[in-house]
DNA sequence: AATAACTTGCACTGTTATGTGCAAGTTATT
DNA sequence: AATAACTTGCACATAACAGTGCAAGTTATT
């Protein structure tokens, strides 16, 4: 049975176009986050009419746009927990980097602009997360305590937005990114360079997915030699 | 004599009509980079029309503003140098925001806004100034080797930024911001936390310039006891 | 006091964007 | 093939805001 008889089904082709949208959206609004429906529309190859038959209005697309973005940010980080603070910290750093990456510039709206309240809201438990890291790190010594963890915790997500918002100019490698965001955060709470490098190589958890573990490493050069003291990137 | 005869002297109080608008459109554009003139001109007392009998356009008025801060903090950073470079950095950043410091919201538009390429053609010798600092110390050995000059340089910027902007929504007192700034950017060109802080405790002209400086102290705490280990702010 | 320099209010144009109503088309579904 | 579900183009209403012309006011200067 296909529900009742009278009211027929909605046609499957509306929801790929709202989907067209949607992702149409990402892209425009990533490259310009005030740009006209006009240009999302025709992006998504159709009329800026039939936004409308879509969304009520612009705020509701960038809200859904957003939204979903947030939720894919937050389920990709509750999957982060680690015992070591420092740890934590960095894999939220590096995760968040993945997770965003392809979508900076819309995150940076969604962080900075008018729906920051919103964006903040769907992304309360990261900063949580990091407030708690950043507490308990202070507290076991191995963050820096000269600074109220309010303060330090903030501190440490405008870097790593910092880091974006120059990858958005300066293009960088993905696995790249993630290290600097990592080495960028430890710095921030208090690591100097040559801890934070020793940290983030002496965990294997650390480690940019696709390459082998420290342990049985085959590939990647180790810590000493050519490596030490060497450019993260090339541009 | 007064010039020719028959073509009068402009009178002083347009100029100073001028100002008004130019201060109204600091404190307006602070508020809120995306007033409209019309805010501007009802901050200074004026009617909307009347900001076209100084200013050919919005832009122009826009373009006037930034540039005189520009060349307010450029001339103010002129006198900053060192031998260390480490000490310049961090002179460059609490001069900064000694110089920013009441204008934070202007500032980030200036840097981050349409007209960042204009800001930055006028403050370009910051920007240069910072990055021959990055040079030098990476060849000397007190800052990170493991990032190019470029982005090293660029993240010391955008965190100097990112301090900014924060203080903005968390305010911070103009001492404590100072001192702030100058940590954070050391934590970026890989100092430790106590590195850093040791680091500006001495060296007497990283001092906050109504203290007493180091040597002949009396009344400022020195590096150890109650000191160590506390927090930069309250808030 | 004469007068040029300013300011003002109003009306108007132009631009750019959002959002709606509707009739006429197209297309998936039954 | 019938039909409801979508899409489209067009016209239109609305809303900010920028910028201009002009006539009538006000005010500093000479």
């Amino acid at each position: 049975m296909t529900t009742s008889s009278l009211p027929r089904a909605p046609r499957r082709d509306a929801a790929a176009n709202r989907e067209s949208l949607l992702a149409a959206a990402r892209i425009v609004f990533n490259r310009d986050p005030s740009a006209s429906l006009e240009a999302v529309a025709a992006e998504a190859g159709l009329s800026r009419r039939s936004v409308y038959g879509h969304f009520a209005n612009r705020d509701e697309l960038l809200l859904e746009l957003v939204t979903a973005g947030g939720r894919r940010v937050a389920s990709a980080l509750e999957s982060v927990t680690h015992p070591d603070p420092l740890v934590r910290l960095a894999l939220i750093a590096s995760t968040l980097w993945r997770e965003v990456e392809s979508v900076r510039a819309m995150a940076l709206v969604a962080v900075r602009g008018p729906l920051a309240p919103h964006t903040v809201a769907t992304l309360g438990s990261i900063r949580a997360n990091v407030r708690a890291a950043v507490t308990e790190g202070q507290a076991d010594g191995s963050m820096r305590r000269d600074l109220p963890a309010e303060r330090l915790a903030r501190l440490v997500e405008n870097t790593a937005l910092a880091v974006l918002e120059d990858s958005t100019e300066h293009p960088l490698g993905a696995r790249d990114g993630g290290r600097l965001v990592m080495l960028m955060t430890l710095a921030v709470v208090g690591l100097s360079w040559r801890d934070a490098r020793d940290f983030i190589d002496g965990w294997a958890e650390l480690a940019w997915p696709g390459d082998t573990a420290w342990p049985d490493c085959t590939v990647r050069p180790v810590a000493t030699g050519s490596t030490t003291d060497t450019d993260v990137t090339h541009g």
